[in-house]
DNA sequence: ATGGTCGGGTGCCGA
């Protein structure tokens, strides 16, 4: 059975409804992995959700910043709300798909958004950077209280790091930027290896070609100056690697009207 | 080399 998951970070559930509208219109995902809803989870709009067909919805919002949501067509069996952010910041949910769920059953999908890191790349000064660092490096601990390192498990999200030099419009430019700096991109590291993940986009796309998620609202013309970053990831598992039949980036929702600077990603596997 | 634009919720902060 194909599964379709998407991962896309929203920059407010509420302003972007008609695009979320469109987004599941257009590319009917069985699952929708959300960030920076930037919503209390009273008002989450989860009645409009599920008139499109998400039966299954579980949030975890704040007021005003951050924030995370899953959609779901299939039952969910249980939910985690991680303990990743030193600050209590709504940055990570987990859930587990129920026995309904058919060849789903059992799948853990992981929803992170990573804290973005602020602007100077020292933990000394910036305490926005050196909160990143800390929150990968929870990540990075994770699979030792045993939640990442499960079999049958998809983590995705906004990880606001670009790691590979193709990952970036300009990997000279961007090695002291935050979001493509070695400093985040070891501890990127470091986390995918410690939870043995599989980079899904980069399994299908290959690291010769440039590939983008993001593009900044403070270019005039961010299509035609393309200065994008690829900060939004999907991994699998080992034992899902073969399972990944087709990975998009929806490059197009980036023009649609009232964009997010973030387009989404849309994950099928085989199950 | 610099500044540019968004969204939320207030009189800026975070991205």
């Amino acid at each position: 059975m194909p599964l379709t998951l998407a991962t896309w970070n929203i920059n407010s559930v509420r302003l972007r409804l008609p695009i979320v509208r469109r987004f599941i219109g257009e590319y009917q995902p069985d699952i929708v992995c959300l960030q920076e809803t930037k919503c209390p989870d009273d008002q989450f709009p989860t009645a409009d959700l599920r008139a499109l067909g998400y039966e299954h919805i579980v949030v975890n919002g704040q007021k005003g910043y951050h924030g995370v949501a899953v959609l779901s067509r299939l039952p969910i069996a249980s939910v985690e709300r991680g303990l990743f952010c030193r600050h209590g910041h709504s940055r990570h949910l987990a859930v587990t798909l129920g026995e309904a769920a058919g060849s789903a059953s059992g799948l853990t999908i992981h929803n992170f958004y990573v804290p973005a890191g602020g602007d100077e790349p020292d933990p000394e000064i910036n305490d926005k950077f050196a909160h990143k660092l800390h929150f990968l490096d929870c990540m990075e601990a994770a699979p030792g209280n045993g939640t990442l390192r499960s079999q049958r498990a998809v983590l995705v999200g906004d990880l606001n790091i670009a790691p590979l030099e193709t990952d970036v419009w300009s990997h000279k430019a961007l090695l002291s930027v935050v979001s493509h700096t070695p400093v985040e991109v070891e501890r990127f590291g470091r986390v995918m290896r410690a939870g043995a993940w599989i980079d899904a986009m980069r399994q299908c796309i290959p690291a010769e070609q440039k590939l983008y998620t993001w593009w900044s609202y403070r270019s005039p013309d961010w299509a035609a100056a393309d200065k994008g970053r690829r900060l939004d990831h999907v991994w699998v598992s080992q034992d899902l690697g073969a399972a990944v039949d087709d990975i998009r980036v929806i490059k197009e929702a980036r023009g649609w009207d009232r964009p997010s600077d973030h387009v989404p990603v849309l994950a099928t596997l085989q199950l």
